[in-house]
DNA sequence: TATTTAGGTCAGCCATATTGACATATTTTG
DNA sequence: CAAAATATGTCAATATGGCTGACCTAAATA
C-alpha cells in the first residue's frame, strides 16, 4: 500500500506525449474529482434527508445564507437552473420557515431573500459538515494546500465565470465580517 | 480585479478560531468546489446529448472503458447505484453497440464488460474535453499542482474508500500501459 | 442436492431538471 | 401618460436518473 503513492508519483507522467499522438488523459484527477466530490456532497444529504430536503434545497439555502438579500434573479444566475426549478424548492423553504422574502426597497417587484435563524442554522450546520471534511484533508497535507487547492478549482472554472465567482466569494466574505463586527 | 487575489490571500483565514466559538466554515473551497465540478462535468454533456445519452451514460462507459473486463457487481460498487439503474443505461448501451459483455471464463454466470471500439472513441473523447480542462488548469498553475491537486483530492476521499479508489486507479492505469505496450 | 451467487427484469415511485405558455405587479421609456 | 420592459410566480407536460420491492434464471458452491 504505502508503495502505491511512492511508485506513481514518478510513473504517472510517462512523458511529454510523443509528437502527433494525442496525450494520455488525466485519468487519475478526473477520477479523483469523481470521487471526492461525491463524497463532499454525501455529507450533508444525511442531515438534509431528515428535514425532507435534498441537494436542491441544500444549494438554494446555502447561497441565500451567504448573500442576504439576494434577488431570485441573482440566484437563478449563480445556480444556473431556471425559475421553475427554482419555484418548488424555495416555496417549500419558504413555506417551511427557512427562507423569508421582502419587498425589495428601491425596486418593489423585487422579493429579496433571507435566511431565517432556522435557517441559518441549518446552513451552518451542513455547512460544517463540509468544512470538517475539507478541514481533515488540508491538516494531512503540508501547509500552503488550502492556497494549492484554491488555486487549482479556479482555475478549472470556465475563464467567462471566474471573476465573477471570485468577485461574489469575496463580497459574501466582506458583508459577513461586517455582520460578524456588528454583534 | 487584481486586487482580489492579493488581499483575499491574507484575509481568507482571519485567526485561529477564538477558543469556544465553531470555526468559520471554508465558503471559498466549498463554493469553488461546486463552480468548478459543475463546469467540469458540463464539458462532456454537449457531445453526450448528441448521442442522445446523459451523465449516467458517461460514467458508466468511462468505467468500462478504463476497466476492460468488468464485472457488472464491480461496477455497482464503484458507481454506487442499485443493479436496476445500471441496468437501464447499459442495457441502452448494449443495444447501441457502445459495450459488448462476455461471459466470464471462469464463471459462466458473469457478464465481463467491454468498450467496443467505437464506445472507446466516446469515452476518449469524453475524457479528452475533460483533461483539455485539467491541462489548461494546471499550466496556469506552478510545477508541482498536479500532485498538489492530486494530494488534495485523495485526502478528501473517505478515509474508508481512499485506499480501493487510488488501487483501481493505479490497476487501470498498469493495465492501460500493457495494452499500450502490446500494440 | 440445496443453497448461494451473478445477473436481469418488471412495476411503481421520487427528486430534480427542462420547455412553453401565461399572469401580475411594478418600473422604465418614448 | 401609455406602452414596453422587467421581476417574479405558476400551470402543465416531459426527461433523466435515482430508489425500493418482488421475482426470475443460470451457474457455482457447500
Amino acid at each position: 500500500m504505502a508503495d502505491l503513492n511512492i511508485a506513481s508519483a514518478r510513473d504517472r507522467h510517462p512523458a511529454p506525449d510523443p509528437a502527433g499522438q494525442p496525450p494520455e488523459p488525466s485519468w487519475d484527477l478526473i477520477e479523483l474529482l469523481f470521487f471526492a466530490y461525491r463524497d463532499f456532497v454525501g455529507d450533508p444529504d444525511e442531515v438534509l434527508a431528515k428535514f425532507g430536503f435534498g441537494r436542491a434545497h441544500h444549494r438554494v439555502l446555502h447561497f441565500v445564507n451567504r448573500h442576504p438579500g439576494i434577488t431570485v434573479a441573482s440566484l437563478l444566475d449563480i445556480l444556473k437552473i431556471t425559475k421553475q426549478s427554482l419555484g418548488r424548492v424555495l416555496k417549500q423553504m419558504i413555506s417551511e420557515g427557512y427562507i423569508v422574502q421582502k419587498e425589495g426597497a428601491n425596486d418593489r417587484r423585487q422579493r429579496l431573500l433571507y435566511a431565517t435563524p432556522k435557517g441559518e442554522a441549518l446552513a451552518m450546520k451542513l455547512a460544517g459538515l463540509q468544512t470538517a471534511r475539507i478541514t481533515r484533508a488540508l491538516r494531512e497535507l503540508g501547509p500552503g494546500a488550502h492556497e494549492a487547492a484554491r488555486r487549482f478549482l479556479v482555475a478549472m472554472i470556465d475563464a467567462s465565470g471566474r471573476d465573477d465567482v471570485l468577485r461574489q466569494i469575496a463580497r459574501a466574505d466582506q458583508l459577513r465580517k461586517a455582520a460578524h463586527q456588528a454583534r
